[in-house]
RNA sequence: UGGGGCGUAGCCAAGCGGUAAGGCACGGGAAUUUGGAUCCCGCAUUCGAAGGUUCGAAUCCUUCCGCCCCAGCCA
């Protein structure tokens, strides 16, 4: 993945780093991490900030870490560990072998904590959760200090080495920082630092019964590894004073500093790790990787490159205002890298026959196509015709509106890679009136490549012979929601979360008679193909040799589609 | 309500006192054996609003308005 090839934006991160390098603020080093809480499977946002500080670090010459902040064992396990190490290395980015976790740093805090007591800048304190709530006041009202903020150092040190060795309850005590209760800002009216929690953590195991919070040990994660410059959302604004607190007590050198900036969202789709939670437990979506989901190992699934993804994150920018991606773009994104990478192949969807009356009844030739009209270097297959044909049941029209340049009575198309025909009859179905049979006729001078190819003929279609088509399964995706989950929240009544009445009811379409030309019998899975007129499609991870199931990816854009709609046709 | 942020086109987003980049979407056209891709052309007299400073303001100042975040022993 050659992220320095993109012209990646400058944005205002960029330049705080310019400026610091300007400045030798950290001897010219830039050292960045991605951060992730091992509670959940990574998604699309998390692909933006991955991007953003991977990429900051290559453009830069610098380094980014992949540290787990596991600060907190009750949510959080290895199978999600295993799975944003997977995505992140499929994102194409490389850590080298810094691969870190908060967790390894549990002795240091743990002394740092000892360091914050001494300094009587930490206490041991007995309040229960709902009286530290009281005692904090709220926006209005400055908070009351806690009756046990004044104990000695010696006291503390007692307690708090107890804490650790297991002696007190869960919840029964809790390490604060002593900073100011009258603070505007409530997250300095003394924090907790540690709290006890017996569970067992991923890597560490029963070893500890306290756990640093998150505003303690992320500015230490960050300066234990040397971090400069610590990205994250906005939401934690309010914290980078706490932040910087703890690096300034304990008078570490050189801290490292926080900078904010907006997290994605998209529409139509979810984003919190609540709602994609919802989808899965409760079956809406058909596990993590579900296709129509934006988690990472989703769109993987689904067909998703890296490339594109990568460069849809580059090309939205960074910056601090709330903002909401139209997932048109994401889809732009795709197309233009799989326009460039996906071999063309004839698929139709949803078949009708076509007989060539004037062909030879026994006669099979073999038409032979470009692979990608954008890259000669693609080569060509060979494809057989015949007699008998399928078309896409939409390709004809008994009456064609205004415009349509398909297939109707009497008119002529082309066979994509083969003949002009035309049609010259129609077998119904005498019961329902259904089309069950177009009858054509062929050119024999017009056959591609040949002079009398030359006509202009205003449509083309593709086609598979009856006689050599495999059948195949398609999974058509569209939207998970008909709009964003912000628009219902607005109104007020969410907060129960009724993004689910916006779920999309055909965000899954299966169809199953769908007839595919003979090259794709050898598809292997995650392999991509441009189904020609239809879209980008992937052989699905339940696709198998004999019942070959693929994913689309995106449609194709389709002006007829759009102009049809308008007309209302 | 106190604090912290953010307001540039339908959606992102440049712009950093010298007269509104770019992309997506949208509209029109050329060409086309994919109604794809490609290529042209169009798309903010105005930057949340109102005042002020200045020869000159999206950029500086003042006031107002709107939206987001914070009252976890989550991150």
């Amino acid at each position: 993945m050659e992220l320095s090839d993109y012209q990646v934006p400058v944005n205002f991160i960029q330049e705080i780093i310019d400026q610091d390098k300007k400045t030798n603020k950290y001897q010219g080093r830039v050292h960045l991490r991605f951060p992730p809480e091992p509670n959940g499977y990574l998604h699309i946002g998390h692909a933006k900030s991955i991007c953003l500080n991977f990429g900051l670090a290559i453009k830069n010459q610098g380094l980014c870490n992949l540290r787990f902040d596991d600060t907190n064992p009750s949510t959080e396990e290895v199978e999600y560990i295993n799975s944003i190490i997977n995505d992140v290395r499929w994102l194409g980015f490389d850590w080298g072998d810094r691969l870190f976790y908060a967790s390894d740093y549990f002795e240091k805090m743990y002394e740092y904590a000892i360091n914050l007591i001494k300094m009587e800048k930490a206490y041991v304190c007995d309040l229960s959760p709902e009286e530290i709530r009281e005692y904090r006041g709220n926006f209005t009202t400055p908070g009351k200090e806690s009756p046990y903020r004044n104990r000695s150092v010696e006291e503390n040190l007692d307690l708090f080495q107890r804490m650790r060795a297991g002696e007190f309850p869960d919840g029964s005590k809790v390490l604060r920082a002593k900073i100011d209760m009258s603070s505007p800002n409530l997250n300095l009216r003394d924090p907790v630092l540690y709290r006890i929690v017996r569970a067992s953590h991923p890597r560490t195991g029963d070893k500890w019964c306290i756990y640093p919070m998150y505003d303690y040990a992320h500015p230490l994660e960050d300066y234990i590894e040397g971090i400069t410059h610590s990205i994250c959302t906005l939401e934690f604004e309010d914290h980078r004073p706490l932040y910087d607190w703890v690096l300034n007590t304990l008078n570490l050198p050189h801290p490292p500093q926080q900078i904010e900036f907006a997290r994605l969202n998209l529409t139509n789709t979810v984003m919190s790790k609540r709602k994609l939670r919802r989808l899965v437990e409760e079956g809406y979506v058909n596990g993590w990787d579900d296709p129509r989901l934006p988690t990472i190992s989703a769109l993987r699934r689904r067909g998703y490159t890296p490339e594109a993804i990568c460069n849809f994150c580059e090309r939205i920018g960074v910056s601090k205002s709330n903002s909401t991606v139209d997932i048109r773009f994401l889809e732009h994104c795709v197309r233009e890298d799989l326009n460039k990478k996906a071999a063309r192949v004839m698929v139709v969807l949803d078949p009708i026959k076509l007989i060539i009356d004037n062909y030879p009844a026994e006669q099979i030739e073999e038409i032979e196509i470009e692979n990608n009209p954008e890259d000669p270097a693609y080569g060509s297959r060979k494809i057989p015709f015949s007699r008998v044909l399928f078309i896409e049941k939409d390709d004809f029209c008994e009456n064609p509106p205004q415009g349509y340049f398909r297939l109707s009575p009497g008119k002529e198309v082309r066979l994509k890679g083969a003949y002009i025909i035309k049609c010259v009859g129609l077998v119904k179905d005498e019961e329902s009136g259904e089309i069950k049979e177009i009858h054509c006729t062929y050119d024999p001078e017009s056959k591609s490549g040949k002079p009398g190819a030359k006509r202009k003929v205003k449509g083309t279609l593709h086609w598979v012979s009856a006689a050599h088509a495999i059948q195949t399964e398609v999974r058509l995706y569209d939207y998970l929601l008909l709009s964003t989950p912000e628009e219902i929240e607005t109104e007020e009544e969410d907060k129960k979360d009724d993004f689910i009445k916006k779920l999309n009811p055909d965000s899954l379409k299966i169809l199953t008679g769908c007839l595919a030309e003979p090259e794709l019998r050898d598809a292997k899975k995650g392999s991509k193909f441009q189904f020609m007129r239809k879209g980008y499609f992937c052989v699905d991870l339940d696709s198998q040799p004999d019942r070959l199931i693929f994913n689309r990816i995106v449609s194709l854009r389709d002006n007829w589609e759009r102009t049809a709609q308008i007309n209302n046709m």
